[in-house]
DNA sequence: GGGACATGAAGAA
DNA sequence: TCTTCCTGTCCCG
């Protein structure tokens, strides 16, 4: 259950395990024959946008006799989705990401090939859609949403369908100002843009009603409402969150002092796990948010009971009182709000 | 063993 | 707005 950090991870992480290499490639559970086409083919590489990732496949010599084509896989994990690597020693350690796990869902974590680097030898599940084999390892798919061949121009539809990514590079601020303008042009609420992934790509559940929330902003102001100034700064909140999420493999949007010890205890028992759960130096799951999965607890600034209700076909979570329109309505209509995470600017740099 | 639920999105109505 | 699809986990009886 990813969201568009986990994906940039993974696309490094098959870069590194896989690029340039010859693999083999198949379907075990046959719902993707397709694998076959692909079979003996070098992945050229990787590439991440939002959610989505492209796998270039270089074209062969005996079937792409006439007009060499790049195949594309093109995987969406969707809610389910997940992917399981497994291989040699060297290739587990060649793409941890601050992490020696490596189940790229909503958990890393390695097969069990016994520690006897018989990783050849894993059966996959049936579930498996597919399974990608290089020199060093292994990688299985389950649960995709979307897992399909295209052309340049097929990936060039999907790509067309996508706002602007936080994680591509942006030097010139032309993505930032796409999303600022989308938003600014809109009269549907900001809590729904925001997971709209024409108006942003790579945005889930987590980064919205935690960004929300940071911006101290209702998830039900109209786009429209607001300053561009705001928004401006929500897109450089937002690439940071998401750049430490794609570093470390974790959402963590607390400020250190935010966190307290005693919510571990309330929220032991509620799931949303994390990559790296049981690291004894990252940040547990229960002190990483500051409104997700926490409705009915109180708010870790004021301690009123953070809300839920449903916005755009997901839950969304919100302090009632820290993210209420009327409190905040002087601020976000300024050019210039205080905005509240310029106090605290970033979240911190553990789990490098 | 059944049901609820989960970091998602497309297509029908 | 609704239904559907994809899988795994946890809680309950």
């Amino acid at each position: 259950m990813p969201e568009g950090h986990t994906v940039h991870r993974l696309a490094a992480a098959f870069e590194r395990a896989f690029g340039g290499q010859q693999v083999r490639t198949s379907s075990p559970q046959g719902r993707f024959s397709e694998a076959a086409q692909l079979d003996g083919r070098v992945l050229l590489g990787a590439e991440a946008v939002g959610k989505h990732l492209f796998l270039p496949f270089a074209p062969s010599a005996d079937v792409d006799r006439e007009a060499p084509v790049v195949r594309h896989v093109h995987i969406h994990l969707g809610l389910y989705g997940s992917w399981t690597f497994a291989g040699d020693p060297g290739f587990a350690d060649a793409h941890a990401i601050g992490a020696p796990r490596l189940r790229m869902g909503e958990q890393e974590e390695e097969l069990d090939d016994g520690g006897t680097a018989e990783w050849r030898r894993i059966v996959p599940r049936p579930t498996v859609r597919l399974r990608i084999a290089g020199a060093c390892g292994l990688a299985d798919l389950t649960g995709p949403t979307a897992c399909e061949i295209l052309d340049a121009d097929g990936r060039q539809t999907v790509l067309d369908r996508l706002g602007p990514d936080p994680l591509r590079p942006d030097p010139d601020g032309r993505g930032r100002r796409r999303f600022v303008e989308a938003v600014r042009r809109s009269r549907t609420s900001i809590g729904a843009l925001l997971m709209n992934q024409k108006i942003v790509a790579g945005i889930g559940n987590i980064y919205r009603a935690e960004l929300l929330f940071r911006a101290r902003l209702d998830p039900f102001v109209p786009g429209r409402d607001l300053s561009t100034g705001l928004l401006d700064q929500m897109w450089e909140d937002l690439v940071a969150l998401m750049t430490y999420g794609a570093r470390t493999g974790r959402i963590v949007t607390t400020q250190p002092g935010h966190r307290e010890i005693e919510a571990r205890i309330i929220e032991r028992s509620r799931g949303t796990r994390q990559n790296g759960d049981e690291d004894p130096d990252v940040v547990p799951r229960e002190e990483s948010f500051y409104v997700y999965h926490r409705q009915t607890l109180p708010c870790r600034l004021c301690g009123t009971a953070v809300r839920s209700a449903d916005l755009s076909a997901r839950t969304v979570f919100w302090c009632p009182r820290c993210q209420s329109a009327r409190s905040r309505r002087a601020s976000w209509t300024r050019e210039h709000p205080a905005a509240p995470w310029a106090l605290v600017p970033d979240v911190d740099g553990e789990a490098a």
